[in-house]
DNA sequence: GCCAACGTTGGC
DNA sequence: GCCAACGTTGGC
């Protein structure tokens, strides 16, 4: 049982998207970054919890708790041709690109980057490392139910 | 395998 | 809209 912290811009899937999605559940499509892609790949496991992180946007910061529901399986817009996530090298045989599948649990307030800047203790997150750009990263057990806590009002 | 050029991310 | 940070590409 891990913890991410997934991002998504809210233009494109807010966490109220979330919620109205069938199920409460939306594929992760658009990964496009190794680095996330082996996240999803190789470490994500079924129940592992998810921080939904709202970025570029005006208020950044956490929206909601969220779940892996599914094991990760090739993502299917790499094989659209003209697609935005199209990619030519990968094949139906060897896809390059994967996602899992992610399931609201809550929305919660907005638990702002500010917010989370201002709290020594979460100090160490891979979020707030200085040019961290990584739209999925693993978060310490200790900070993710530190975070609950805060997010518990 | 180096590295300059280029593209993207994302906070501000 | 700016731009720092950093990943990717491709010539050599």
């Amino acid at each position: 049982m891990r913890y991410w912290l997934m991002k998504s811009e809210p233009a494109d899937v807010s966490i109220d998207d979330l919620a109205a999605k069938p199920n409460q559940t939306v594929d992760w499509y658009g990964v496009r970054n190794y680095q996330a892609r082996n996240f999803m790949r190789d470490q994500m496991q079924i129940g592992d919890g998810v921080l939904f992180y709202h970025s570029n946007c005006e208020t950044p910061g956490i929206a909601g708790i969220a779940e892996v529901s599914s094991l990760a399986y090739p993502d299917r817009l790499q094989f659209i041709k003209g697609h935005k996530y199209f990619d030519e090298k990968a094949t139906q045989e060897t896809p390059r690109w994967f996602n899992v599948d992610v399931k609201l649990v809550r929305k919660t307030r907005l638990l702002s980057l500010k917010e989370l800047r201002e709290t020594p203790k979460l100090a160490d997150m891979r979020i707030l490392q200085r040019g961290n750009r990584l739209s999925i990263t693993p978060v310490d057990p200790r900070d993710w139910l530190f975070i609950l806590d805060l997010l518990k009002d």
